[in-house]
This record gives structure tokens, sequence and C-alpha cells, in this order.
DNA sequence: ATCCCGAGGG
DNA sequence: CCCTCTGGAT
């Protein structure tokens, strides 16, 4: 089914006004290269970005490749990123998947959506985002609570499971565009339109938006 | 649908 | 107290 031509008009509108107020959008993540880009977005689940930057520096001094993290033990892993919460559950996750990358992938990070997401603790999201910002090989759109909840809000889907939002993403967006798409939706989601009391006396495309806009 | 789990805001 | 923060596995 191919989006109707109001709806990528508004898409257009929204990435065009979005870059404007947010010229400087990036992965705010810290990371030097894609193994620590898939650590990172590991430990992102549920959590501030800005936390997860509060453990990594640590965690990159301590573990600098994929035999690292596959062989650190449980319990030391769990004290360093405690703080990221659902520490067992991503300290299981993170040690197993080192333990593919090292038996299965040279150690390396993997280049496909296909590959990355099998490893453990890695669905969609984070394949896409590893994809899209360490190697410039987006397979489509990362969709996190902001994107998911933005996208709705704007009227670019009444999707709620983020996979059917991707999918209607993918097809509103120009693929040149996927990986800054996020990153504008992000940033706008974060200092403007959070999830629980949006500012939309100061939004930036008030007008386009369908709820309070555009009428 | 439920669990994993910490930290901060309102 | 309840909700939310760049989710994923069972």
């Amino acid at each position: 089914m191919t989006p109707s031509p109001v709806l990528l008009r508004r898409t257009q509108q929204v990435i065009q006004q979005l870059k404007r107020s947010y010229p400087e959008a990036h992965c705010e993540l810290d990371y030097a290269n894609p193994l620590q880009l898939l650590i990172a977005t590991i430990l992102s689940a549920q959590c501030t970005d800005v936390r997860v930057n509060l453990v990594t520096p640590a965690l990159f001094i301590r573990c600098r490749n994929a035999n690292d993290y596959a062989t650190i033990p449980q319990t030391e892993l769990e004290v360093i990123i405690r703080s990221t919460g659902f520490y067992r559950a991503k300290a299981r996750s993170i040690r197993a998947c080192a333990t593919a990358l090292v038996s299965d992938h040279q150690g390396e990070v993997p280049q496909t959506m296909k590959e990355l997401h099998q490893l453990a603790g890695v669905g969609r999201k984070t394949a896409n985002v590893v994809l899209g910002n360490a190697f410039n090989l987006a397979e489509g759109v990362v969709v996190d609570t902001h994107v998911g909840r933005l996208s709705r809000r704007m009227g670019l889907t009444r999707q709620v499971d983020p996979v059917k939002v991707e999918s209607a993403l993918v097809k509103l967006v120009p693929k040149k565009e996927w990986t800054l798409f996020s990153h504008l939706l992000i940033a706008h989601g974060r200092k403007r339109c959070p999830a629980r009391k949006p500012d939309c006396a100061n939004c930036e495309i008030l007008k386009l938006c369908p709820r309070i806009g555009a009428r």
C-alpha cells in the first residue's frame, strides 16, 4: 500500500523543519567503534543515553574487544553496568552476544540486519542503530519509544507495534534520510515533545501537528 | 502478556 | 506514588 501524497508531503515538511531546529542531531551515545556502539545500544534499553554514557568509559577500558566481553565474569560486568537498569539481563546478553561474535564472526560486529538480529540482546531497534550509525548501512528506521510516540502524534502512522511503525516510516522517509530521521525525532522528543508533558507552546512543528496545529 | 531493574521527574 | 527513559526475551 503506497502512502498518500498528503502524508508524504507532511513527512517532508517535518523533516525539513526539524533539520533547521536540530542541525546538530546525532547519536547521543558515546562510542569510538562499532563494537562500542553495539554494547552501548544494548545498555540503552529503557534507560537514558546520559546514564549509559556514565558507565561506558570504565566498561570500554575494561573490555577492549569481543573476547574481553565474552570472558569477563558475570558479576564483574553487572557491577559496572548496574545503574543502567536490567543489569542482570543486560550482562547476560552482552556476554552471550560477545561469545557469538568470537565464535561466528571473527570477533567483529556483523553488518547485516539478519546477522545482528540473531545476536543475544539485539532486536531490530539495536540492529538498526548499529547499521545506520556505525556502518552507514541502514536497512530500516530506528523505532524507539520517541520515534514511535512522535510518529503517532504527528499523524504519520496509527500503529503501535514498533515493527509496523517502522514499515510505515520506510515508505514515507527517503532511504538516504532514515538514520537522520530518527535522530531528529529523538532530539525533538526529548527537548519539546516528551511522553508526559509536551511543550506545545514552543513547538517548532506545531503547525504540522494534526492534534493541535494544521487547523 | 509479563518479566527484567535502576534512577529521576512530577 | 506513578510514569518514563533510544528494548529484548520468554
